[in-house]
DNA sequence: CTTTCGTAGATTGTTGACAATCTGAAATGT
DNA sequence: ACATTTCAGATTGTCAACAATCTACGAAAG
């Protein structure tokens, strides 16, 4: 496959991406992408070919990224049928909640002890923020701020084994949120009291 | 690579596996039992032709393997260097330990609620057996029966969230557990009150 | 009209070949 | 002797072709 080489934009920077991660990593990452944030809905079947073509490859890197997505718990992978996106039904999403609520448990604790005072503003800027938009009953705003507030307390925890399971299950829970579209605002008071905690 | 005819016992069965499974699935279930059990010690690096052979396969199902275990945390990927079997560092094992101890305590709640009569009985049969072994001192035989009651504590717990991510943090320990050989057998009276709390 | 069967097209599974990159040792120069 | 360069072999990354399987649609039988 040729690259566009009067499109400056897609050239040195992508050049650099692709030295330093494979094919499949990008298709990975572009797709994963596309899943979590609902462009791609759960239930979906994802055609190798279509999917190859699409961001210029070969269906190889393709379906070593279906790999990775399908041990990410993202999609499925069916022998002889194909790959689709994974649909997370109430009570799995439920069982999901429930491993979620430990983790950020010990999230709490440990980034009560470990995080430091440029995050702690960091933080504090994000709550401003919220608070902005709670007001004007923006919820569409509110939630990729609480989740950007979880994120760096996560990070703050200083225990990467604990963020890499936690983004994990933050993953799917999307699926289940996307599939749902209630993008509940109560939650509020609970971010507010994280806060609170340190 | 001509498969045996004149051997009955890969045959039959093997065929069934194959109709059910991929050769990445099965690929990976090898490889990645041959990394928790310690057949391959950490830092390896895993030559994609080498393996392939091995197995009898072509390098492209055994490259979608390597993807899955590097998102299963058990390999590490590196562009154009190869994959390297992780290595858990002490720090890194105690972190992985923290989320180890959560994802247990929501176990021994959940399963305390969820469990059934049969394998209540099943435990008692396996901390008999633990406790014969603990007897001899047989820490070898130990060993695996312990990982045994937690994982059917885990499955009891019905939540196949946490039981996922609880196998996955448990294969990753085992992989510091071979490095250091340290297998320390000081965690039976822990074993015998998670048995009491139920 | 319904069901079953069969075939053609589409899709996935696997492989071998080729290109790109790395590695390590020999060769060269200081 | 030591550092640098060169280069051949080994290894990984990507691709396109082939094989195996599934799917859907239409024909034939009941």
């Amino acid at each position: 496959m040729q690259p566009n080489l009067n499109n400056p934009s897609t050239s040195a920077q992508d050049i650099g991406l692709l030295q330093e991660h494979s094919l499949a990593t990008l298709a990975q990452r572009e797709v994963g992408r596309r899943i979590v944030s609902g462009e791609i809905c759960g239930g979906s079947k994802l055609n190798e070919a279509n999917i190859a073509k699409a961001l210029g490859i070969s269906r190889g890197p393709v379906r070593e990224a279906f790999r990775a997505l399908d041990q990410a718990g993202l999609v499925r992978v069916e022998k002889n049928r194909g790959v689709f996106v994974r649909e997370v039904s109430l009570p799995e999403a439920n069982e999901i909640y429930e491993v979620r609520a430990v983790l950020e448990g010990l999230i709490g604790r440990l980034a009560a002890q470990r995080i430091e005072a440029g995050e702690i503003d960091q933080l504090r800027t994000i709550i401003k923020r919220m608070r902005a938009q709670e007001k004007s009953c923006n919820a569409q705003a509110y939630f990729p701020l609480n989740v950007e507030f979880h994120d760096l307390l996560a990070r703050a925890a200083r225990n990467s084994a604990l963020l890499a399971n936690y983004r994990g299950i933050v993953n799917q829970l999307d699926l289940y949120r996307r599939a749902t579209l209630t993008r509940s605002t109560d939650n509020i008071s609970i971010s507010t009291r994280d806060h609170e905690a340190i």
